[in-house]
DNA sequence: ACCAAAAATTAGGCTTGCCTAAATCTAGAA
DNA sequence: TTCTAGATTTAGGCAAGCCTAATTTTTGGT
């Protein structure tokens, strides 16, 4: 069994690699608030223990045992998050904080017990994957809604779940997974995206669209 | 925020402490499986906190602070024993142990949602029990079933979660809170107490029996 | 009252993870 | 090609908790 420590950094890996190849120390450091120096410690560390191939000076990247781990830790975070929402009520802005804890302790049995529980989810609130109990990540091909034209109609697919405050925001604007959204224009100069949803017209920054994952209609 | 080691360690002093006065280091360092000079060590930690009071050789003692963490606890504790046996169909052998870790991770909004969603419990699946929202902890007047004479009848009230191949012995014996017992014949020289319980005879050993806390008929 | 065994504490160390400050490496601009 | 700003690593430390071995205190039996 890993540490806590060990299980955030092998999740946060994961994460920015599937953002985007190799992981830096600074992205590291910014992601997990830890200084630059703890986390080439971790770095080494992680590398002795065969769960990253740590290149001095160029970055880590999980090896196969290491993504493994990584996977399960995101679907306990993820299962908890979808268990918390369903069972319990739990606002979609809130669930993420508290998964975050509960993933370091939830048993095998419980996470079977919960999967039960919600009939076998897919994704999580948020609309992100849950890894499959055999670590199989669906991978789903998405855009993100600041890459779609003016005209365009998509389904939300996916909103990123790290800031609470625009979970609410965007709640409020009911941008949800599922929920048909169609861009009535889209300005220049990294200007703000006008949607239609649910009848109503929304304007959203660049950066805030850019955070919403869209897949195609049907 | 206490770290988990200090919580475990105030959690177990109120126990001992509810069993019988003063704590000794030895009680400690057996409760939690750890060295007797680590129970120093946190004794003394425990104390400049003002969460204990410790006189060195003679023991240590909750002050109303650590007595009030130790409720929290506990409720904690209690209540997540009483979630999973009612909403996720754990059994009670072995909730003690996920509670154990979940206790320590478990947000105060979502101690309340749990609360909620059982009704407000008063007791945990062992019949321990559940301390207030306000820190009170009911009292009852209970007796060990070992203590009860022939013929005397009484109803179960507590079982001891310390065991969990016990309380799965336990279990299939029909031993629960609420049911009601009759002890048919307690044996001279700590020998075995026959009862009878749902009209089954069973003996049992004067040490289990005295794991077992029974209140009046009633 | 004494003395030995048991209990508790002190002394010294170890691991995990984190930090700051100093050194070193890398990469992009000139 | 050089040089410097930024990124990274190294060096040295700290806090939490745990351990073993040595020492001290308490206590119960004689
Ligand atoms: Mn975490
Ligand atoms: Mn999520
Ligand atoms: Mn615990
Ligand atoms: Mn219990």
């Amino acid at each position: 069994m890993q540490t806590k420590a060990v299980e955030d950094y092998l999740k946060a890996i994961y994460e920015l690699q599937a953002e985007g190849g190799k992981v830096s120390t600074t992205s590291l450091s910014e992601r997990l608030s830890v200084a630059p120096a703890s986390v080439t410690g971790m770095a080494k560390k992680l590398a002795k223990m065969k769960l990253v191939v740590h290149e001095p000076y160029q970055g880590v990247e999980l090896t196969p045992a290491g993504e493994k781990i990584a996977l399960e830790v995101i679907r306990h975070h993820r299962l908890v998050e979808s268990y918390l929402a369903e069972a319990l009520g739990v606002p979609w802005d809130k669930v993420h904080e508290e998964a975050d804890q509960w993933e370091h302790v939830l048993s095998e049995e419980m996470e079977d017990l919960m999967d039960d529980k919600l009939g076998y989810p897919t994704s999580d609130p948020h609309g992100a994957p849950i890894p499959a109990r055999d670590g199989t990540m669906p991978k789903a091909d998405l855009r993100r809604l600041s890459e779609l034209e003016a005209g365009e109609t998509a389904v939300i697919a996916e909103v990123s779940d790290h800031d609470a405050e625009l979970l609410r925001y965007l709640g409020e604007l009911g941008i949800f997974p599922h929920v048909e959204v169609r861009v009535i224009s889209s300005a220049p100069f990294e200007g703000p995206v006008t949607i239609r949803i649910n009848g109503d017209e929304h304007a959203l920054g660049r950066e805030v669209a850019g955070y919403i994952l869209v897949g195609s209609l049907r």
